[in-house]
DNA sequence: GTCCTGACGAGTA
DNA sequence: GTACTCGCCAGGA
């Protein structure tokens, strides 16, 4: 059980139509599970997510910068496409590149 | 075996 | 208010 796999966790439990920071994650472990706790920095939850291989379970397409905006273009086949994804299960998006973090805060 | 890099965030100047 | 620097861990070259 590596970090790699508690970031996984972690994201596998952000429910559909919920959204997550990294930053949220990066606390989350942090604040976690004594045992399992791991000093990291929210660079690399999005580092795990990325070295991740996309069809894993993982719906890293859920977790967005503090700002809520998706990925500059490294998951899937685009940031189009983890938009898609996020507006397929109902994330609002405030904007057209800013998710509603408001509409799921974990 | 060692060095550098990497989807970020928070604090300081 | 804006810009820069540091920190964190693991994988790849």
């Amino acid at each position: 059980m590596n970090f790699f796999d508690q970031v996984y966790e972690v994201v596998k439990k952000i429910p559909a139509g919920c959204v997550m920071t990294y930053g949220q994650v990066a606390l989350r472990l942090r604040s976690g599970p004594p045992a399992a706790r791991i000093n990291i920095s929210p660079q690399f939850v999005g580092w795990a997510l990325h070295a991740n291989k996309a069809g894993s379970g993982v719906p890293y397409h859920r977790v967005v910068n503090k700002d809520g905006r998706l990925a500059p273009g490294y998951a899937f086949g685009g940031p189009g496409e983890q938009k898609n994804r996020l507006i397929s299960e109902g994330v609002k998006f405030i904007d057209e590149d800013h998710v509603d973090l408001e509409s799921c805060v974990l």
